[in-house]
DNA sequence: AGGAATGCCTGACTTAGATCAAGTTTTACT
DNA sequence: AGTAAAACTTGATCTAAGTCAGGCATTCCT
């Protein structure tokens, strides 16, 4: 299943400190010597294949990941098999901190599209978290960030509307774009619509309807995953339950 | 407002060892030289009246708090004046993780009746990160399982009808004092409905109805916030949503 | 290239749960 | 103790969003 997990290709390989994500994943603050040290122990540019799992529930703990190219989903699923989509990483972001509780994933971790991750293995996350405390402060900084985005979501999925769902995604996705260098007017959705309505915790056809009547509206332009927003500030608007 | 904090009572301060939480909130395998080390570090009994705020969004991230008796909700605030509840941290839980991102809170705590806490404070949280590696893993675990706690409500909230919420969230309580050898039969619950409800994303009518209905089939009893489960297979079996 | 499967959209209908309204009980305050 | 406020419950009504159904468009596979 997710046997298609390739060796490190080398040919991709990038120094962390070349890469164009490093200011995202990289704690600050690292001397020259520990920076070496995190980057040889970093497996670089790793290949998940579409729909195969970076890890599954109740695999053990082996690795905190960089998602460098693409986009990994993570979802609880139950018996019946049913699931719920937890969140969407883009470059840039970390995976794998549900692990923490029992050293082993609490959840999926399915890719979207083709990704590249970098894999930093526990035992030289734990190693260098003990030596190096900026980078004991920077994998705080970033477990803290996972917490904030969920009790984002829950604001969202408890309070919130459907149209002022998807508008309050489609903002944050737009404000993320936008502090990566990226355009914050138009941008693919890596994920299907079943996908993006279960994580919004609607129907698809509420959501296609959704995307219809703000289309509708003029407030965004959508052409199947590719979005175009027209009136940001009204987009914006929408999400009227913005936190204090 | 949340001036009444007032400062460690010495007369109900007790050491960690001889409390009867630190199963709970002490890291374990810490030497008897770490152990002095923490618990010199930890402000004991701190009271926060009911109704008063622990900390406050913005706040600076001060310290980590272990609730010692009583209770605390942590809840997100919008710019209109709702909220939306995140969590209810009762005796033995840990607080405070959410400043990790930024230095501050990303959240409200309020006390929900007259709640004493310990306090680590920030400085030595570090320092005790930095030296003793029990220390560091405990801490991962209690963040780990706060990662864990939001997750499974994300579930509920997205994927549950309201019936199966309550049943849900009831079940969860009895497992919970099962395992600090509290009643699983027979509990108070320290929120009022309005919290409740709106942790569980539905209106208080709507949860009054889910109590009268469990009642009604005799799955329950309810007796305004003291609640006795009389068929706890019957009401665990509501919970269809289980994971996998 | 052709066929199957998946993804997405729109309309018609149904329903779970919100909202509105009112009454009772409990708690808080002077 | 007595009054006001808050907390909780129940009933009647309404509506946002779910479900069901059908039809294109796109992607995937041989």
């Amino acid at each position: 299943m997710s046997s298609s997990r390739v060796p490190t290709n080398k040919k991709t390989a990038v120094a962390c400190n070349n890469c164009s994500l490093s200011e995202l994943c990289l704690p600050r603050g690292l001397t020259k010597e520990e920076l070496t040290r995190l980057e040889s122990a970093i497996d670089k540019a790793i290949k998940i294949n579409k729909k195969d799992y970076l890890y599954r529930r109740d695999d053990p703990h082996q690795a905190i990941y960089a998602v460098k190219s693409g986009s990994i989903k993570t979802s609880l699923s139950t018996l019946e098999g049913e699931e719920q989509i937890l969140g969407f990483y883009l470059p840039g972001d970390l995976v794998g901190f549900d692990a923490f509780a029992n050293n082993k994933h609490s959840c999926d971790a399915q890719a979207l599209e083709d990704t590249f991750v970098c894999e930093l293995n526990m035992d030289s996350f734990h190693e260098l978290c003990g030596s190096i405390a900026s980078m004991r402060n920077g994998m705080m900084r970033q477990v803290g960030m996972e917490i904030g985005r969920e009790h984002q979501l829950l604001l969202t999925l408890g309070q919130m509307r459907t149209e002022e769902r998807l508008a309050t995604f489609l903002t944050g996705i737009a404000e993320r774009n936008q502090s990566r260098g990226f355009s914050s007017r138009e941008f693919y959705l890596p994920m299907p619509r079943h996908d993006l309505a279960n994580y919004l915790g609607m129907a698809v056809e509420t959501l296609s309807r959704m995307f219809s009547r703000l289309q509708e509206d003029g407030i965004i332009s959508v052409n199947h995953r590719l979005i175009e927003i027209l009136a940001p500030e009204r987009l914006k608007g929408l999400g009227h339950h913005q936190c204090r």
